[in-house]
DNA sequence: GTAGGGATACACT
DNA sequence: GTGTATCCCTACT
C-alpha cells in the first residue's frame, strides 16, 4: 500500500484491507468496507482545510500514522493518514465487517447483530476500544495495538458523496464495498 | 424525526 | 479568559 498518493486514490485502495486491534492476548480483526478520503487545504470539509492545529497535528505528520479524533461529545473516529510530499490528509474508517475477536466486540459495544458492531465511524471505534490514546500510533506497525493488513479488494466498489459533511458535498470521495451488508447505510 | 453529548476553534473582551 | 457556533454520530422514539 503506498501511502504517498492523494487520499482519493488511498481510499478505494484501503476497501478490503484487515485493520487489527491487540487487546491484550487478543486480535480484533475487521475488513474495511467503507471509506472517505479528507485532503488538505483544498478540501473545505477537512480538518487540515484550515491548517495545523493540535487536534489535527496527526494529520500532517507521516503518512501510515492513525488520526483519533472524538466528535459529538460521544464518538471517536479513526483515520488513516495518507498524503503525497508536503500536504495533509487522511482517509475516515467508516464501517468494518468483523471477522475476528466478536466476543471481544460484543462486550464492548453489548448485544448487537453483527452487522452492526462496525457498521459506523463511531461504532467501529467502540468495538475495537480505540481512542485517542491510539492517536498518532504507526498502523503499518503489526507489533503495536493497532495496524492494517493486506487483504482481498472486493469485486465492486461503490462511490458517492461523503456523509455528514456541508461543503464539498458534491465531491464523489465515499467508498464502500459493493452489496456489502456491514456498511453504514446503503446506497 | 430528534435529543444528547463534549471538544474544538475562533471571535470577542 | 469567556462566549458561542460548529462538528466526518448514535440511539432512541
Amino acid at each position: 500500500m503506498n501511502l504517498l498518493r492523494p487520499v482519493a486514490e488511498v481510499a478505494p485502495d484501503l476497501i478490503g484491507c484487515l485493520l487489527c486491534r491487540r487487546l491484550g492476548s487478543d486480535v480484533l480483526k475487521g475488513a474495511i468496507v467503507e471509506t472517505e478520503a479528507y485532503a488538505s487545504h483544498e478540501d473545505p470539509a477537512s480538518h487540515a482545510h484550515r491548517g495545523a492545529t493540535p487536534r489535527n497535528r496527526s494529520m500532517f505528520g507521516p503518512p501510515g500514522r492513525a488520526y483519533v479524533y472524538f466528535i459529538y461529545g460521544n464518538h471517536f473516529c479513526l483515520n488513516v493518514v495518507a498524503h503525497p510530499e508536503g500536504a495533509a490528509g487522511a482517509v475516515l474508517l467508516r464501517a468494518l465487517e468483523p471477522l475476528e475477536g466478536l466476543e471481544q466486540m460484543r462486550a464492548l459495544r453489548g448485544e448487537k447483530p453483527d452487522r452492526q458492531l462496525c457498521s459506523g465511524p463511531g461504532k467501529l471505534c467502540q468495538a475495537l476500544k480505540i481512542t485517542r490514546e491510539l492517536d498518532g500510533c504507526d498502523l503499518l506497525d503489526p507489533s503495536g495495538p493497532l495496524w492494517l493488513e493486506p487483504g482481498a479488494a472486493p469485486s465492486r466498489l461503490g462511490r458517492g458523496p461523503r456523509i455528514g459533511i456541508q461543503k464539498a458535498a458534491d465531491l464523489p470521495w465515499r467508498f464502500w464495498a459493493h452489496q456489502n451488508p456491514h456498511v453504514s447505510r446503503a446506497c
